[in-house]
DNA sequence: CCTGGCACTCACACGGGCCGAGTGCCAGAC
DNA sequence: GTCTGGCACTCGGCCCGTGTGAGTGCCAGG
């Protein structure tokens, strides 16, 4: 177990390395800082810190710079969330209210994130699983040619085109689409399956074949298509990552390009509360050397999908947990009202 | 005017500084290239190629290396398009091939020209405007709250929510419905607004409202809705560009993440054949150290959107038009069989 | 008009020496 | 036991002088 001094001693280091970029001595840190004690003293602190694997020094007779292990418990134990500035909360506010529709929201989350943190933001499109329905209808585009849309509590809009064996009255419609939504408006899409399941029963026969159909697409839309999308933005930044560039950066920036890790990288964070992964907790091998905090937010009282930020691993922490559950708070709110 | 000879040392100079990436000397040129004459003499050419500003020393004992000046006359008169290999061009089918919608098209589009030119890769999704109306439908989501959706010939698919002062009888949705359709369909978007603009006199005094909110609402759709939208992806291929990394990478960074900039750029370029833009040739600050070559696409004879990509003003411009030009070709055939 | 020769210029790589920040260890003080 | 001041040591980074080689411009001769 560590002492409180040393514990003292690695906030101490995480914060002036995340400020000057730069390893940190013993000298310095007793002079920014009030330990009381003399750089003697912080030495064999950090000696101790080192041994247990906290810190590390790049080179034999260069300063130390806190390890991932560092950060970790300084994200766990030594680290709070910085709340936000009250024009900063405006701006947010501001900012987002003047979105017209999911995609602007989206579009200015992302660029609000990345402002904020001065980092990569990655906004996940609110998730079709975890959402309701709101309406679905069916047209008639030609005789046996519908089209399935659906509308989701988030405002998100899918549109199906569906080919039918046969000709679909437009009575038979009619009525398919009024008992659709009676039976799914307002239901979460997870429970929609076993609603429908006994709904070409109470057709004739000759249209049973074509309201499986429609069926069949509504719930591969609900499930399937929980191809779940995302917005980044802010990939500028990484140029303020370090000095030895092209091999820090491209792997991170191909790593952001390939969606689909993207989406299983938030899918791996928590549901609820912040998540924080430095460096070599990402499983992806482009992202061990950056940081990624994710949070959860939703329209209403459960998350239906997730945005964070990826930075160096050297980034300012609770100042960057701070934005990113702040403007989390806030595009929920913006959904719950559209 | 330049002697025959001069323009092939330029043309030689170009491909191997295009290759190498280093100044290149009048030796070095005659050792890689059948010239025929000595050293001495490409250094006189060179000399005079220097004065008229197709290229330039970047130290005074070094190489040259082409000015923006010396690649636009490269491309104008002395490089061909290069086709691409058979292979290439199976490959890029059956990738194309596989897409399910346009989005995916495009995404595939992308990921296809950053692969293929190894650069950034820019393609904007078919324009509205250029399209025709493919179905209009009209649905009641509540009394007085309508949805429009909006089908375009390439697969679009746009829809609004319309908030009515009055609710609005079924049969005169059914009437307002069949008769946009046979108006508008087949029609291409900039044609729409005469054809629709005595639509609310053959309604009843009471609908005329409503009426005429639903046409306003779908012709913002289809003119202010202009809003092109586009994908950009392969910038990881930025780190190939230099050593000088920050300085050169960020602003082009900045510019490709301002969708407004991009598409500024992209409506800059003629609508039909390939544009190439070099260096300075491009009016955003950022991208002076780039070229961008771009070329229009569509689904049949004439071109519905551009594509493109962005890369260092040293780039192998055969090889990236041909390759731009290429998968120009198939994304219009995968979009006119959809 | 082309060529070989020649003197000149410079960017860059290499190597040595100095400097200073930082460390580990130890003996002594509290 | 813990902290402190002192001390010897390490080593990365910086400055600087030198050498090298690629490349040039110019000129006289074919």
């Amino acid at each position: 177990m560590l002492s409180e001094r040393r514990l003292e001693v690695l906030r101490a280091i995480v914060q002036d390395y995340v400020g000057t970029e730069e390893p940190v001595g013993s000298k310095a840190l007793t002079e920014r800082h009030q330990l009381g004690v003399s750089p003697a003293t912080i030495r064999n602190d950090m000696a101790a810190l080192e041994d247990e694997g906290y810190i590390a020094q790049p080179h034999t007779s260069a300063g130390r710079i806190p390890t991932d292990r560092g950060y970790r418990l300084f994200v766990d134990k030594l680290a709070g969330v910085k709340p936000l500035s009250s024009p900063e909360r405006r701006a947010i506010q501001n900012f987002l209210d003047g979105a017209v529709d999911l995609d602007d929201v989206v579009g200015r989350t992302v660029r609000l994130l990345a402002q904020l943190t001065r980092q990569v933001a990655v906004v996940q499109y609110p998730s079709l699983t975890r959402s309701t329905v709101r309406h679905v209808e069916l047209l008639a585009l030609a005789p046996a040619r519908l089209m399935l849309v659906l509308i989701t509590d988030t405002g998100r809009v899918e549109q199906r085109l569906i080919d039918c064996q046969a000709p679909f009255a437009e009575a038979s419609l009619a009525d398919l689409r009024a008992r659709l939504n009676s039976r799914v408006v307002g239901r979460r899409f997870t429970d929609v399956p076993p609603l429908v399941q006994d709904l070409p029963e109470s057709f004739e026969q000759d249209d049973r074949g074509t309201v499986s159909t429609v069926l069949s697409v509504l719930l591969e839309t609900l499930v399937e298509e929980t191809e779940e999308r995302l917005m980044i933005g802010g990939t500028a930044n990484l140029t303020r990552f370090g000095h030895d560039f092209p091999l820090t950066i491209r792997p991170v920036l191909e790593a952001l390009e390939e969606h689909v890790v993207m989406l299983k990288l938030l899918g791996e964070a928590k549901d609820s509360g912040m998540t924080v992964r430095i460096g070599h907790e990402n499983a992806h091998e482009g992202l061990t050397s950056t940081s990624v905090v994710t949070v959860g937010y939703g329209s209403g009282d459960e998350a239906v999908a997730k945005l964070g930020v990826v930075g160096p691993t050297r980034m300012d922490y609770p100042g960057t947990m701070g934005a990113v559950r702040a403007v989390a708070r806030y595009v929920g709110q913006i959904l719950a009202e559209s």
